[in-house]
RNA sequence: UGGGGCGUGGCCAAGCGGUUAAGGCACGGGGUUUUGAUCUCCGCAUCCCAGGUUCGAGUCCUGGCGCCCCAGCCA
């Protein structure tokens, strides 16, 4: 079968980078990687990311994609977060084989490269404090000057980054430093630090270590020993590239990978930094990472987005290295198209309002027929049990309604899915004139929906038999921010512009019989909405649905 | 009056000096339709600005303007 979202991967200019290295020879084999810090959960910007690197691994010849850990900082790092990164990945459907490394594989070579560097007089152990370090950086506009420790012997440095390593000092006391130029006009090049004091343990190399390499050092010379070609990453290290590369020449690292950068994914009416996203779990504003209305990948599993709507939409979305903020309708379009395709259909009524049809036999019930997918009746029919008294939507009356409503209202003849031709005849209200029954009466010729004398009825609904239905919580998600770019409000903190309509909870939603046993990932709700079973929550006989997407509504637009 | 990037329609994005500037999303309009869905047809830019080079420039040069990133012992 042919899926509309596994078409070629439109080229961009990193491809175009590759395409041209292979061509001239300079690599027969391309190696990218992914390498997350375990530090919270992975969102769609990470997937662009993914999609990015494993795509290339994906469509050239022996190319491999490798899952590294950058985990070198202790102190923010758990493990936990490494199994959540590993589970979205392998949701994804990406797959790093053999491939999976971590930064602290690599702490022995990289300590012993430190050392190297100080034999050649490139680092030295600094111990000035925190303060004084970041006054002698200068700043901007005016040049940094060197620390009075600069000039230490090699065989100081040398005894002193041992001691660091085990632990005989205080954190903060020592630093070791690149020496290259504090006058430097890139302020990564300010004698930038290579390994810091951090008396704790790694989740991986447990009390080994004292000292912790910072990411400059760390990652371009992780990234040569795994033999990466193309190091891909995102326009704010563009500064650092002058350092990557700088490591790599002084150290003669067997292998030079050439770091590209392109500009991240940004998708309005939400926030992608960790740390924001961190807020608003830690605070409260959501129930967790994987809260329905997150842009993490573990929130769009939960909210019932598919692997193959977010590839289709990072396919779409482009690389480039220009800033940007992509319409949410982007994404949305990606997941109409999947769901669409795939999702069964199935009838169910939000906000419930009887329909009684006076004319139908009080105890009579039938068993109609529904199409699944009305583009594949491959995937068959399904019984729906049909009766006297249906729940229709209440937004499905209305009151001297205009001609273009092709709904019901007094007079009106309209189409029930599958069932019947009705009209309205009357409807019942309650004190406050809110109406509690639609009466109509049926008309028998028109079993399945459809008249033998060729009468145009507009307006087809939904409705589900009120004897036979089955009741659930449905849980309505919107937008989390009521602001397009609510981390670039420069008045205001962006949580306070948190929608406080992002989710809505339906109680009393009647769906049809057969959605009791429902047991597929995703559905249409006709008319309606995209809809999956909470997968926390929702339980046999005490059903929770989340709304994924609704329908494209171009008679809302009108109105 | 430091350094590094970016600037093609509402949002993305092709374009690599030479037909009437791809495509997607959004938007507007027509048709089909037992989901006001889907599908389908049509419409929708002269390329940040100003000079210059050239027979010819979105593509080259010069000068402006605008936006983003960098002063963690974070990544």
């Amino acid at each position: 079968m042919n899926d509309t979202t596994t078409e070629t991967t439109p080229s961009n200019f990193i491809r175009n980078i590759i395409d041209a290295d292979i061509a001239s020879g300079k690599h027969q084999q391309v190696i990218t990687r992914f390498p997350p810090e375990p530090n919270g959960y992975l969102h769609i910007g990470h997937a662009k990311s993914i999609c990015l690197n494993f795509g290339i691994a994906n469509d050239y010849p022996n190319a491999t994609c490798h899952l590294r850990f950058d985990d070198t900082n202790p102190g923010k790092e758990k493990s936990e977060y490494i199994d959540a990164i590993k589970e979205d990945l392998q949701w994804l459907g990406f797959d790093w084989g053999e491939n999976l490394h971590h930064t602290s594989d690599y702490f022995d070579q990289l300590y012993a490269y430190a050392v190297q560097l100080i034999k050649q007089d490139k680092a030295y152990v600094d111990s000035l404090s925190a303060d004084d370090i970041r006054l002698y950086r200068g700043n901007l506009t005016a040049p940094g000057k060197n620390s009075p420790f600069r000039d230490r012997s090699i065989e100081e440095n040398i005894d002193l980054l041992e001691r660091m390593k085990n632990g005989d000092f205080a954190e903060g006391e020592h630093l070791l430093r690149a020496k290259i130029d504090m006058a430097a006009p890139n302020i990564n090049m300010r004698d930038p630090a290579i390994y810091r004091i951090k008396n704790m343990s790694h989740p991986m190399t447990g009390n080994k270590w004292h000292i912790y390499p910072m990411y400059d050092f760390a990652h371009c010379v992780s990234d040569a020993i795994e033999g990466i070609t193309h190091s891909l990453c995102t326009l704010e290290f563009e500064d650092h590239r002058p350092l990557y590369d700088w490591f790599l020449d002084e150290l003669k690292t067997p292998a030079h990978p050439q770091q590209i950068e392109f500009s991240r994914l940004n998708l309005d009416y939400t926030v992608m930094s960790k740390r924001k996203l961190h807020e608003l779990v830690e605070g409260g504003y959501v129930s967790g990472w994987d809260d329905p209305r997150m842009p993490t990948l573990s929130g769009m599993r939960r909210r019932g987005y598919t692997p193959n709507a977010i590839k289709d939409f990072c396919s779409r979305i482009g690389v480039t290295k220009k800033d940007n903020i992509i319409e949410m309708s982007v994404l949305e379009n990606s997941l109409r198209e999947d769901l669409g395709e795939h999702a069964p259909r199935a009838l169910a009524v939000l906000d419930p309002i009887k329909l009684i049809i006076d004319n139908y036999p009080d105890d009579k019930e039938e068993i109609l027929s529904g199409v699944n997918h009305p583009k594949k009746p491959e995937e068959g029919t399904r019984d729906i049990p049909f009766s006297k008294e249906l729940y229709i939507e209440r937004s499905d009356y209305m009151d001297d309604a205009p001609k273009k409503f092709f709904r019901l209202t007094e007079g009106r003849e309209v189409r029930l899915r599958f069932a019947y031709y009705v009209t309205c005849t009357h409807v019942v209200k309650d004190d406050n004139g809110n109406v509690t029954e639609v009466h109509c009466s049926y008309d028998p010729e028109t079993r399945g929906g459809k008249s033998e004398d060729g009468r145009k009825v507009k307006g087809t609904i939904h409705w589900v038999s009120v004897k036979h239905s089955v009741t659930a919580e449905i849980r309505q998600y919107d937008r989390l921010f009521s602001v397009p770019a609510p981390a670039l409000e420069k008045e205001q903190d962006y949580k306070d512009f948190i929608n406080k309509d992002s989710v809505d909870i339906l109680q009393n939603c009647q769906l049809e019989a057969s959605l009791a046993h429902a047991n597929m990932s995703a559905y249409q709700f006709e008319r309606q909405a995209y809809f999956c079973q909470d997968s926390v929550d929702s339980k046999p006989g005490a059903l929770v649905f989340n709304r994924i997407v609704t329908m494209r509504d171009s008679w809302a637009k009108k109105k």
